[in-house]
DNA sequence: ACCGGAATAG
DNA sequence: CTATTCCGGT
């Protein structure tokens, strides 16, 4: 009694629909290296009540991609306290768990703008979507000629971006999604792709106009019971940001069916790849709750609306990112052993962890990008830059060890597993590291398509960057 | 308001 | 590890 809380039940991590079996596989709730730890974090939660309207006055997206307000620090400090059952938790202590996300670049301060920080969502999803790790993973090495592989599914920014859709804008939302949340996972930070472009701060980002939103065209057939999704910035949308070529997911068949049933649950780009029957195994149905006071909200449904990527888009690449090297960021990648998707996660998720190195290494100083956390202020110039961007978050190195464990069960084969890939669209962009890179920056709109030529020069010249650490 | 160190709890 | 709590400093 002490403390009610009820949380749980207001706020449920997970909707009802899910089936304890059937919940998000592991990582999605937590860092591997926490084994128990499973409780919800933060971050989520922010992302959670993001995604309510009935939150909306409390806390909403607004100002660039991301970027969302807390209207009122005291509630959501206070809904924070009850979920956590933390009865005296308020705004200060709040924010000081917020703060620890800017080493981790899960978030940002957008300074100037009071209550106002911003989701690194580059990050973000990565950590929950290892799948799109598979950037990362040999997989997509291979796409990279490394491996000689053939054709790999696309893991590129602009693919990752289709998966979600578009942000959260600060309008109002229609549907759920708009403000699409996120989901579980374990954070990571260590892995320095995260640095995705759309994060925006690279770009010039525009603000979005509060009609963005949008609604997704498309229904998805089954809606994610906790309705993440979100990270979409809006991001992607529009301008800046990177659109993907529409059908640059994988197949479903990809998935092996463990991962699968955890797709359904997914926001639309992983259900999507289902086949509709599976796909939609949840739903939601289950309604109910709201809950109450606050909360909960649960049954929303969300929405996730694809994005329809109807023409296709363009699949620009913005990529304005800092150019940093390149090059390291790929070794970082390269490394993992490990084998098909379950890597992404072991690259990324680390990445909380370490976040704050040891203690010693903390004293003394080390801390990993000191420069890059500066970064990630923004300032933000006027409106565009948002800030910060992020990116340069040069390496950490250490994550790769982590490797070690990776959770889904496809690794296994991948080869197995993977799809078709042939079945796949044809690569855009295939390198999803590239996308990083710093291209030229991207016209405000989108950029031409890339070529593909381009493209693959790059990745050459980056195989190369590779070897050359390495040796 | 915001920052981040330090200690500490789980 | 993540978050909580405290707290001195801007």
């Amino acid at each position: 009694m002490d403390c009610n809380c009820v949380s749980d039940l207001l706020l449920p991590p997970v909707p009802a629909l899910w089936t304890p079996g059937f919940a998000f596989p592991d990582w999605a709730y937590k860092p591997e290296s926490s084994p128990g730890s499973r409780q919800i974090q933060l971050w989520h939660f922010i992302l959670e009540l993001l995604q309510k309207e009935e939150y909306q006055g409390v806390i909403a997206w607004q100002g660039d991609y991301g970027e969302f307000v807390i209207k009122d620090p005291d509630e959501v400090a206070r809904l924070w306290g009850i979920r956590k059952c933390k009865p005296h938790m308020n705004y200060d202590k709040l924010s000081r768990a917020l703060r620890y996300y800017y080493n981790k670049r899960i978030l940002h301060k957008t300074k100037g703008k009071r209550f106002t920080y911003k989701f690194n969502f580059s990050k973000v999803v990565l950590v929950n979507y290892p799948i799109l790790d598979m950037a990362n993973s040999p997989f997509f090495l291979a796409q990279n000629h490394f491996n000689g592989g053939s054709a790999a599914p696309d893991c590129s920014p602009e693919a990752i971006q289709s998966l979600f859709p578009r942000l959260p804008d600060s309008g109002r939302g229609t549907s759920l999604f708009d403000r699409g949340s996120a989901p579980p996972g374990p954070e990571g930070d260590k892995l320095r792709l995260d640095t995705f472009p759309f994060l925006g701060s690279g770009a010039p980002c525009y603000s979005k106009p509060p009609s963005l939103l949008g609604p997704y065209p498309r229904n998805p057939p089954f809606d994610y019971p906790w309705s993440f999704n979100p990270y979409l910035p809006g991001a992607f949308s529009l301008n800046n940001c990177p659109k993907l070529p529409p059908g640059s997911l994988y197949p479903s068949q990809f998935y092996p069916n463990p991962l699968q049933s955890s797709l359904s649950q997914l926001p639309h780009p992983f259900s999507s790849l289902l086949p509709p029957g599976e796909a939609a195994g949840g739903e939601r149905g289950a309604p109910g709750q709201t809950g109450g006071t606050n909360g909960t909200a649960g049954g929303q449904p969300a929405r996730l609306c694809l994005p329809p990527y109807p023409g296709g888009l363009p699949i620009g690449r913005t990529d304005i990112g800092n150019g940093a090297t390149l090059g390291e960021r790929e070794r970082v990648e390269a490394n993992p052993p490990s084998t098909g998707l379950g890597l992404g996660l072991g690259a990324v998720s680390l990445g909380a962890g370490t976040g704050q190195q040891s203690p010693t290494e903390r004293r003394g100083g080390v801390k990993q990008d000191p420069e890059s956390d500066s970064d990630l202020e923004i300032t933000d110039l006027s409106d565009c830059s948002s800030d910060n961007e992020n990116e340069h978050d040069f390496g950490i190195g250490k994550e790769s060890s982590l490797v070690s464990r990776s959770p889904l069960v496809l690794d296994g084969k991948k080869g197995s597993l993977l799809p078709p890939i042939t079945s796949l669209p044809p690569p855009v962009s295939p390198h999803p590291l590239k996308s990083l890179m710093p291209l030229t920056p991207p016209p405000p709109s989108l950029p031409p398509s890339l070529s593909p030529s381009m493209a693959l020069h790059d990745r050459h010249r980056e195989a190369e960057t590779l070897k050359m650490i390495h040796s």
